[in-house]
DNA sequence: ATGAAAGCGCTAACAC
DNA sequence: GTGTTAGCGCTTTCAT
C-alpha cells in the first residue's frame, strides 16, 4: 500500500541508503545535488511516509508517551491532557491515551504501556499507596513523570501545584473575611494544610476552634453533598468551605441551595482548580485556580528531557486566586 | 533490556518460532507437554512481554487507533473518547489523542495518523467543506469512522444521535408549552430542522412566524451571549431559545441573568447533550440527552469491524429528553 | 559520492 | 514435534 524507501529507491535509481541519508538529512553521508533531487521527486511523487514501525525497530524508539489518568471525564485533566499533547506533537511524539477506573484497570493500563513500548508515561496518580507502588515499578522501566502531583521518588519528575500556596491563599481569603470556623475535606494532604496554619498562624487565630475536618474525602460523585451534610451536624456549623476541587465545590453548592440556604449569606463557599464552568454557577464559583494546560505541557517536556536522559527537576506551579461570588465577608 | 523472544528460546533450549507458537497459541505447530511449559517459564522468568513493533513491522498491523477531536476541553467529548477507548481496549488496541484547533493542525493530524500507522481512524468532523475533504482523502488509506456526525461518504462509517428525533423531541416539548416564538441556531443543520417542521406540522403551528434563526451558529466562547443579544433586538422577541449543545445554552442562560432577565419565568432555555454539569445550574438545565459514551464505543466497534474488512453499516441512536427547570409552561 | 549488508523482534511457509 | 529461514521497513557501519 504505502511506499517504502525502497519504492523510492527504486525509482530514484539509487539504493536504499542513499535515500534515507537524503529523507534523513543525516549528514554522514555526501550525495549529489541532482542525486537528492532525484530523490526527493521520488518520494514526492509516491507520497512516501517514513514508517514509524521500520523507524521503532531499529532505533528502539516508538515516539510514543502512554498517558494514564482517571476517567477524563469533565474535571481539569482535559486542560491538562491538552497542554501536554501541544508539548509532544512538536517534537514528533505521540499521546497514548489510558484511562482507569480502579487499581486493576491501572495495572493493565501499565501493562499496556509496557507492550506498546511507549518510550514515557505520564500519570495523574491517586493518593493510595498500592498506586504509587506500581508506578514506582513501571518507573523502572520506562521513564516516568507525575502530573497535578508531587514525586517522592527520584526516579519520577513531577509537576504539580503548590498545596501550600492553594491552603495559604485560601485561608487568608478566608480569615481576612471574618469566617473562623472553617470545613476542610480531611483527605491526608497535609501539604494544604501547611499554607492554611501559616495562615492561621499569620492572623493569630487558634487552629483547633477554627477548622472542622470532614471525613468525606476522595472524590466521587456525592462527595460533596456528603461534606455539606457532615458539616450540618456539627456545632458550631461552618461559615465556609475550602474544597480541593471544583467540581465537589460545585456539588456542595447545590446540595445546600437545593436544601433551601442562601450561598453565599448562609454558607460561603471556595474551590479549587478554577474551571471555567464555574462562571456559569449561580452564585460563580471563587476559586483557587491552579494551571492547567501549562502543567501538563511542562509534564511533557520533563518527561521528553529524562527519557533523552537530560537531568530533570521537580517543579511547582503557583495557583492563583479567581474571586466570584461564592464568599461572603462576614466583616462589619 | 526487555526479553526478547530469542531470549526465551535460547533459555527454554528451543528456537525461536516454536517459543512463537506458544506463546501465541497459533495451533499450527505441534509442541510437547514439557517444551511448552518450559517455554512458559522461561518467558515468565524474563518477564517476556511481546514487542508490539516487531509484530507491527511482521504483520503490518500496529494495533493502534487515532482519534482526531476539537479541543476535548469540558463538553461532551471526553465521555464519548472514554467509551471508544473502553471498545478498544478490549481488543488489546489502543488510542492515539490528536486534538485540532483548526484546519492546519487538522491536516497535520492526518499526517501523524499516517505516520504513525495506525490502523484506523476515528473523526469528530466540524461542519465544513474542506475537513471533510480531509477525511475523504484520509478514509481512502486508512479505515475511517466519524462519531458525533453523520457520514454521507460511503467510505466513512459513523455513529451519531439522530438529528431529527433531537429536533422533534425539542420542538414537542416547546410547543406543548405553549411557545410559539422559538430561537434556534442557524448552522445548517437541516437534519434537527427537518424534527422540528414535523413537530410544527403535528401542532399546525405556522413554521415562518414562530421561528426565529440566530446566525450565531458555530462554538466558540461567546456564542451563546451572542445568540441572546441577537434575540433581543428582535420582536417580537421569543420566548424559548433551543440550543444545539449544553455548553451554548448555559452560556446563554448566564447572559440572561446577568443582563437581570429571569429563567425560565422571561425566557425558557432547553440545550442538547445532556451533560450532568447542566444539573448544577441555577436553573437547571432542560436538555436533549444524547449517549455519549455509547456513541465513542460503537463507533469503536465500527471500526474495527471496518479494519477487519467486515460489512458495516452507520449507526443512529437516540436522544431522549432530560427534563430540569429552565423551561416555563406558558398554557393556562 | 554511493552501495552492500546486517540486524532490530517477530511470524509463518517450508523443511525434516 | 521442532528447527531453518526469509522478510516486514528502516538505519548505519563498512566497502568501494
Amino acid at each position: 500500500m504505502a511506499a517504502t524507501l525502497k519504492d523510492v529507491a527504486a525509482l530514484a535509481g539509487v539504493s536504499v541508503c542513499t535515500a534515507s541519508y537524503v529523507i534523513n538529512r543525516t549528514g554522514l553521508h555526501k550525495v549529489g545535488e541532482d542525486t537528492q533531487r532525484r530523490i526527493m521527486t521520488a518520494a514526492e511523487k509516491l507520497k512516501y511516509q517514513p514508517s514509524a514501525i521500520g523507524r521503532a525497530l531499529k532505533n528502539g524508539r516508538t515516539c510514543l508517551v502512554g498517558a494514564i489518568l482517571p476517567a477524563i471525564t469533565s474535571s481539569f485533566l482535559p486542560d491538562v491532557l491538552d497542554g501536554l499533547e501541544d508539548c509532544l506533537n512538536r517534537t514528533g511524539y505521540s499521546l497514548i491515551l489510558c484511562t482507569q477506573k480502579n487499581q486493576e484497570e491501572f495495572r493493565q493500563k501499565c501493562n499496556v504501556l509496557r507492550k506498546k513500548q511507549v518510550d514515557g508515561a505520564v500519570i495523574v496518580p491517586e493518593k493510595n499507596d498500592d498506586f504509587l507502588r506500581l508506578c514506582d515499578q513501571l518507573a523502572q522501566e520506562i521513564p516516568t513523570a507525575f502530573v497535578t502531583f508531587r514525586s517522592t521518588n527520584p526516579a519520577i519528575v513531577s509537576v504539580c501545584t503548590d498545596g501550600a500556596a492553594v491552603g495559604y491563599i485560601g485561608a487568608k481569603y478566608l480569615l481576612e473575611r471574618g469566617h473562623r470556623r472553617i470545613c476542610l475535606p480531611d483527605n491526608g494532604d497535609t501539604w494544604r494544610l501547611q499554607g492554611y496554619q501559616r495562615a492561621f498562624a499569620e492572623f493569630g487565630v487558634s487552629w483547633d476552634k477554627s477548622i472542622l475536618y470532614s471525613p468525606h474525602t476522595v472524590w466521587k460523585p456525592g462527595a460533596g453533598r456528603e461534606m455539606l451534610h457532615y458539616a450540618l451536624d456539627q456545632s458550631p456549623r461552618p461559615t465556609a468551605f475550602h474544597l480541593y476541587s471544583d467540581m465537589l465545590a460545585m456539588e456542595l453548592l447545590d446540595e445546600a441551595l437545593e436544601l433551601g440556604f442562601r450561598v453565599p449569606e448562609d454558607f460561603s463557599i471556595i474551590g479549587t482548580d478554577g474551571l471555567a464552568i464555574g462562571e456559569l454557577m449561580r452564585p460563580k464559583l471563587t476559586t483557587i485556580a491552579q494551571p492547567r494546560h501549562e502543567q501538563g505541557f511542562k509534564a511533557g517536556e520533563l518527561l521528553l528531557a529524562k527519557i533523552d536522559g537530560r537531568p530533570v527537576n521537580n517543579l511547582e506551579l503557583y495557583p492563583y486566586l479567581e474571586v466570584r461570588h461564592s464568599v461572603r465577608s462576614l466583616n462589619a
